[in-house]
DNA sequence: TTTTAAGGGGTAATATATGATACAAAAAAA
DNA sequence: TTTTTTTGTATCATATATTACCCCTTAAAA
C-alpha cells in the first residue's frame, strides 16, 4: 500500500489518469500550482503530488482539486448503488423463493 | 485540511456518499469487511475510515475498494478533458483573432 | 434461546503525507 | 537575447494514516 510497486497497474494508471485530467484543467484556467494550492487550502507540493498521480494523496486533497475547478459534479456518482448492475443482481438473487407471512390474527387484511 | 471542520461541506457530503456507496456494493456481494479489506491489501480499520467518508484516506485505498467490487469503470472518466465544456471553452477564447505564419522564405508551400 | 460472527472503537508503533522553506531548472514574457 | 515567473526537487519538522493488536456490542444463524 501507498507504494506505487505493490498496486494493480490499472490503479496506478487510472491515478496517472486523474492527476493528468487535473493538471490540463488547472492550465485551461490559467491556473498556476501555487495560485491553485492556495484555494484548495493546501502546498503547492502537495497539488503536485496530486497531479503525479501519488496514490498516497487524500481523498480530501481529490476533492479539494474537483471542487476549485468546478469539476466535482461527477464524483458523488462514482459507484452509485442504482448504477451498480452486478449489485442490483446479486440483491435481486438473494430473495427468498417464496414468501410467507407471519400470521397475526387481526392483520390478515391489506 | 484532513479535518472535516475545515472543509467545504459538499466535499464532506460527497465523500460520506462514496463511503455508502461502497459499503452498499460490498455488502450486495455478501463480503464482510475482512474479507474485502484483505482482498484490497488494507485492514478493517482503513477499509472503516473509507466506508465513514472519513477525508484522510488515500486515493490508492479508494480505487482499490472500487477496483475490488468491479466499479472502478467510471473513474478515469472523472474530470475528462473532452467533457471538460468550461475548459474547451476557455481554451477556445484562447486561440488569436488572426494567425499569422512565422516567415520562412523556403517554407512556403505546404 | 444459544452460539457464532461481524463490525465498532481503543491504543501503541510505524509509515507516510503534508507543510514550510529554499534552490535550481525550465518555460514564458518582455 | 534578458528577465521574470512557474515548476521540479530536496530537506526537515510535524501531523496524520495505517497497521496490528485488543475488547466489546450487536446482529445473524443454528
Amino acid at each position: 500500500m501507498i507504494q506505487k510497486k505493490s498496486l494493480p497497474t490499472e490503479i496506478i494508471s487510472t491515478l496517472s489518469q486523474l492527476g493528468e485530467h487535473i493538471r490540463i484543467a488547472r492550465k485551461r484556467r490559467s491556473l498556476t500550482m501555487d495560485e491553485m494550492a492556495s484555494r484548495m487550502y493546501v502546498t503547492r507540493k502537495t497539488l503536485s503530488r496530486l497531479e503525479n498521480g501519488e496514490p498516497g494523496v487524500s481523498l480530501a486533497v481529490f476533492a479539494l482539486a474537483l471542487w476549485v475547478l468546478g469539476l466535482d459534479k461527477d464524483l458523488p456518482n462514482i459507484a452509485l448503488p442504482e448504477q451498480d448492475k452486478v449489485g442490483v443482481f446479486l440483491e435481486r438473487q438473494r430473495l427468498p423463493e417464496r414468501v410467507r407471512r407471519a400470521y397475526k390474527s387481526d392483520d390478515l387484511d391489506f
